[in-house]
This record gives structure tokens, sequence and C-alpha cells, in this order.
DNA sequence: CACCCCCTCGTTTTT
DNA sequence: CGAGGGGGTG
């Protein structure tokens, strides 16, 4: 079956029934485009109409491709998988969905000669994660190094800046630096010189790579012209997040030469600040790139009543925040959002665990239809708010919990900890397609056995199903205990054998970062099979399927949930926040905005003041939400 | 050894 | 803000 070509004015969404009238003039558009999508308006689907309109119309032809740039690995995978269901498998394969430092990475990887002599790093190089700690001593021994007048102004770098904003805000000058005539010049310069030269082998940080990519690209107009041709149509995911020297990237390779960049994203939900996001990106990008901005102005995930309230916080965002559209049918009549004051945690505690318990029977729902966010320290909230939720027997799971060297959330999206669950389902009985593919196909690429290869692929599969049963028939008949389930856990790894994991994975090349998941699987199921009495259950704790998550906002990033109960919003947890600060209004906005249904939120005088975050209750209160005394 | 003062940290991604 | 740790003192 041949592909033609569909005209555009005759293309139609895949997938989907339609898109909402300002998505069409978005996806239309031939230039660049910011696109600002709140909360539930569908930005991946969005993304992924956008790529089969430019690949199915041929705007972008064979060889040409898509790149996608997301931030998180998660992120740019989910993607991908989204334009796989959208377009047919010969089109999908000119999509690249990539993270920002994959893809600054592979820039100097590919060009490496071609970076300046002065600034060419090692080959191989290895990269590294500098603590604070470290950041400070460094910036003191190059303070040590710099003339007496320089010395003072070296000192005033804040640590927790000084990569992200002087070094991500500085380009690298393509020829040999002459003279350093400042002390930002001189300590930028040897603060790289140490990475690239301190050690036989080059120690880089992401944000050098960063400049490096940028570097290689301004000083080799060739190079760049390639990477046009390859790519004539860019999205940038996330885009409130980028910083300055990701920003600075994006400048130097696609501002000129007719890339059409597609920003998609929602600076009322910058809450990453602190890791470096500048402030301005989608006004320094539509200035820049000559951008057109784009607002979708539907909600596909909130009722209309919670689209009503998100409002409210919106405008304190953006007071040019336009109104949104609810499109999700809202299913309570009453008491969608609401305030809940206690005068004890124990209280408060048991009020929220029966209330679920019984919301739960009434509405038919799931433990995962609820969540518990807080601010910070979940450790402390489970601690606190277990004991009530047990006494209703329902079981709460922190998802920030610490699990070896990793954490929950961590391990279960990472590749070696699903594959090993995988196993560990077949192992048990379930009969899985999901689970088969996952262990197999995992197998097939720590072998080397690509799809023409039906020998070495019969081959894994016999084996897979000798290993799967010598394992089913040693634990099917026991229970789950502790021993038995690191038994289980070191058993699947030698299976699928670790060093060839490593050499397989990309992301396992980080020293220890293959050991530390596989620790945390092993431990995560330790503690699963020690609460268990059959496999099946202890499978079910390992994942929590039956469990009500707990997180802190910050991981609830992208995730949405019938009923949201934020715990904690009070000075104690909000100490850091300042009245009138975008980035707590936007951690309250993102809590807020992962309810389909409700929202509830919690506030208990034992815990802490209600003065620095006042301005969050009187938003809700200027929405009209009433408080409930709940003791 | 008990006590006190002063500090640091808390929300965290990336091959 | 408030918990927890290091280090100094009586």
């Amino acid at each position: 079956m041949t592909w033609r070509p569909v005209a555009p004015e005759a293309w139609r969404p895949r997938g989907i029934l339609n898109l909402e009238p300002s998505a069409w003039t978005a996806l239309r558009r031939a230039g660049s485009t910011s696109v600002v999508a709140g909360p539930g308006a569908g930005k991946s689907e969005f993304l992924a109409q956008r790529a089969a309109y430019l690949l199915e119309t041929g705007l972008c032809k064979a060889p040409q491709q898509i790149l996608a740039i997301s931030f998180k690995t998660d992120a740019a995978a989910n993607l991908a998988a989204r334009v796989r269901q959208r377009c047919p498998p010969e089109l999908a394969g000119r999509f690249t969905s990539l993270t920002f430092d994959a893809f600054t990475k592979s820039v100097v990887d590919r060009f490496h000669a071609a970076i300046p002599q002065h600034w060419r790093p090692t080959r191989p190089y290895d990269i590294g994660f500098p603590t604070r700690r470290m950041v400070e001593e460094e910036l003191s021994r190059i303070r040590g190094m710099a003339q007496p007048a320089w010395q003072t102004r070296v000192a005033e770098f804040f640590p927790d800046r000084f990569e992200t904003q002087d070094i991500g805000g500085h380009r690298l000058a393509v020829g040999a630096p002459q003279q350093l005539s400042t002390a930002e010049e001189f300590a930028i310069y040897h603060w790289l010189h140490h990475q690239l030269f301190g050690a036989r082998v080059s120690k880089l940080t992401f944000v050098t790579l960063n400049r490096l990519a940028e570097l290689v690209l301004r000083a080799n107009p060739r190079i760049v012209r390639a990477l046009r041709m390859t790519y004539p149509c860019v999205f940038v995911d996330e885009f409130q997040d980028t910083s300055f020297a990701q920003y600075d990237f994006l400048l130097s390779t696609f501002s000129q030469g007719g890339t059409a960049v597609t920003a998609v994203g929602d600076h009322k939900q910058r809450i990453m600040g602190w890791a470096g996001a500048r402030q301005d990106a989608f006004e320094r990008f539509e200035a820049d790139f000559g951008a057109h901005r784009v607002n979708l102005l539907f909600n596909f995930r909130s009722s209309p009543e919670l689209v009503r309230v998100q409002h409210f916080v919106a405008r304190a965002l953006d007071p040019q925040s336009p109104q949104i559209q609810a499109q999700a049918a809202g299913q309570l009549d009453r008491d969608v959002v609401q305030v809940w004051k206690s005068n004890s945690t124990a209280a408060e505690g048991q009020r929220l665990a029966q209330w679920i318990a019984a919301d739960m029977a009434a509405r038919q729902k799931q433990p995962r239809d609820y969540v518990l966010l807080v601010r910070q320290r979940p450790d402390q909230f489970e601690e606190e708010l277990q004991p009530g939720f047990a006494a209703v027997g329902l079981s709460l799971r922190n998802e920030s919990r610490a699990v070896g060297r990793t954490n929950v959330q961590d391990l279960m999206v990472d590749e070696a900890g699903s594959v090993a669950l995988a196993a560990l389902r077949l192992a048990a009985g379930q009969r899985s397609a999901t689970a088969w593919l996952k262990l197999s196909s995992a197998v097939y690429a720590i072998r080397g056995a690509d799809e023409a290869d039906e020998l070495l692929r019969d081959r894994a599969d016999r084996d897979i199903q000798d290993f799967l049963g010598r394992l089913g028939q040693d634990i099917r008949g026991e229970a789950p205990s502790t021993e038995l389930a690191a038994e289980v856990t070191r058993r699947i790894f030698a299976f699928l054998d670790v060093a060839a994991i490593r050499r397989t994975f990309a992301a396992y090349t980080r020293n220890d970062l293959l050991e530390i998941m596989i620790e945390g699987s092993s431990l995560q199921l330790q503690h699963a099979a020690a609460e268990s009495a059959t496999w099946r259950e202890c499978i079910d704790r390992y994942v929590g399927t039956n469990d009500i998550p707990m997180m802190t906002v910050h991981k609830s990033k992208g995730l949405e949930y019938d009923t949201v109960f934020f715990v904690g919003l009070d000075d104690r947890s909000w100490w850091s926040h300042t009245p009138r600060n975008p980035e707590g209004i936007a951690t309250f906005f993102v809590a807020l905005s992962r309810a389909k249904q409700r929202a509830i939120f919690l506030f208990c005088e034992r815990r802490g003041a209600r003065e620095r975050v006042s301005e969050l209750y009187q938003m809700l209160t200027d929405a009209g939400i009433e408080e409930v005394e709940v003791n």
C-alpha cells in the first residue's frame, strides 16, 4: 500500500472527531507559533495532530523530518507513542522525539571534530551533576585565581544560579579567547576550562553540553544548514520550562532560515524556575522568531465549575488570561471545590479517609481516582494520615517515598524495573500480552536479535519460556515473603544479564543508575511481599493498583484525577512563599487543575498559620468557595 | 554530657 | 517556618 499526500484543505484529524477552532489555526500555520495550552487543553494531542497534518499532506516531505523536543524522557516517549497511534508507520518514522539534553548531546557527539579546539572535550567524556557544595568550592577556587580587583565580584555569584544563568546566558567565543576583560568572563572561562581540561577525561554538565552544541552550530554554518534542511518543522513541548542555554540553542539554530518552530506550553504552570527556567520564554520567542501567539481555549479535563474556579487563579497569574471553555461534563451538582477546616490533624485524617471510603462506594470510584497533593515533605503527611486510612481499610501510597537510592515514582517509569515487573507477572501466571511484549522485546534488544533474525528470536522466546516456567514453578506454590522476593528479583536480573542491560539501554551509562534501579525494584518487591498473601496481591502492591496516591505538586504535573485533595495549604508547608510570587501561585494552579470533578483544600490550624498563603484562600473566596468545619 | 547557637534544607530534571 | 545536625561551651 503506497501512501498518497492529502491536500491541506482536505486533511482531517486522525483518531479524534475534531479540533477546537484555535487549534485549527495553530495547526495550519506555516510560520513559528507559540501555543499557550492551559491544563487539560490536549497539548500532546494537538502536537500529534499537527505532526499527522505535516506528514500526511507532504508539507514535511521525505527525507525531511519533524523534530520534537521535550524536557523529560517520558514526555518525549509519550509524544512519539501518540504520533504512532495517529500516523501510518512509514510516516511516523519521520517524527523524531527527543529530550533537549539528548538532542544537544547528539550534536556535540556527531560534530565533535567541528568544535573549536580550545573548547573541544575529550572523547569519550563524562557527564557530571555537581552539587551546590561542589559549585561553591569551584567558584572559590576560581576566586583564588582571580586578580584582586575581580575577587569581590566573583564572590558575589549565586552558586545555585551560576550555571543556569551565567554559563547558560553567555555565548562562547568561536575564536580562542585573547583576553578576559571582566570578572564574569574570567569566571566563566575558568569554570568551563576546568570541566573540559581539569582531568584526563572531561567532565561536562548538561548546561556545558548545551553551550558546546550552540557553539558548534554557530561556528559551522554548513552544519546548521543541514539541520534546517532535515528539520523544517520543530516542536518544543513545555516551553515555559526552557532554560537560558536551551533557549539560546534554539535561537541560534532555528530562528533564521525558515524553520517553523511550534512552542507549546503554559506560562501559568511554570513551577521549575528554581531549576533555571527563564521567566520570559514565550515573550522572547515571539519577538525573536516572529512567532504568532495562539491560545487554546478548550479544557477537556475539568468540569465547568472547576474551570470557573481555575479562571480566578489564572487571572492572578496573567490578567490577560482568556476565558476557557469547559468541554467535560460536570458529574457533581454541589461541593465541587471546598475548603475543609479542622483543629486537629487526627480529625482531619479521619474525616478525609472516611469521606473517601464513602465517596468510592457511592460513586463507584477506584483508589486511583483520588490523589493527595502536598507542597513538600510527603513522608511527614504519610505518617500522619496512614492510620486514619488503615482504619477504614484504605491504603495510602507515597509516590515520593524513598526506595533505596531512588523513589517509588521514578522506579515505576524505569525501563529495567518495568521489564522485571513484566517477567514477574508472567512467572506468577498472569496472561498479559503487554507483559510478554515488554519482556520479549527487551530480551531481543539485549541479545541484538532484530526483526529479521528469526532464529535468534525463536531461541530467545524459548529461553524466556524456560526461565518463566522454572521461576513460576518455584514461586507459585509459595506465599510471597521478603526472602523470596529478593530471590525472585535476583533471578530475573541474572536471566536478563545486568551487563547486557547496561550496554543496551543508553540511560544506564550513568555509572550507578542501573544498580540503583535494580536495588529499588528488589526493595519495593520485598516491601510488597511482606504484606501480601498471594503473588497477585504482591504485584498490585508493587504497582499501587489499590492504593490512594499521595505526591508533591511537582510530581503531579501532567497527571489528572477525579478528585484532588490538597493537604497542608498553610504557612508551614509554604514557608518559602511570598505574596504575589508567581511560582507559588502557579504551584497552586497546577494542583487545582489536576482535578477532573472535585478539588478539596484542607486547612488544619495545628499545622500552621494562614498569613503567607492568605492570597491563595482569597482567590477561592473570590470564586465563592465555602469553608466547612470538619471536626 | 547537657545545652545552646547557628547553619542548612525543603519542591528536582537531564545521557 | 521549623526540624535536625554540627560544633562550641559550661
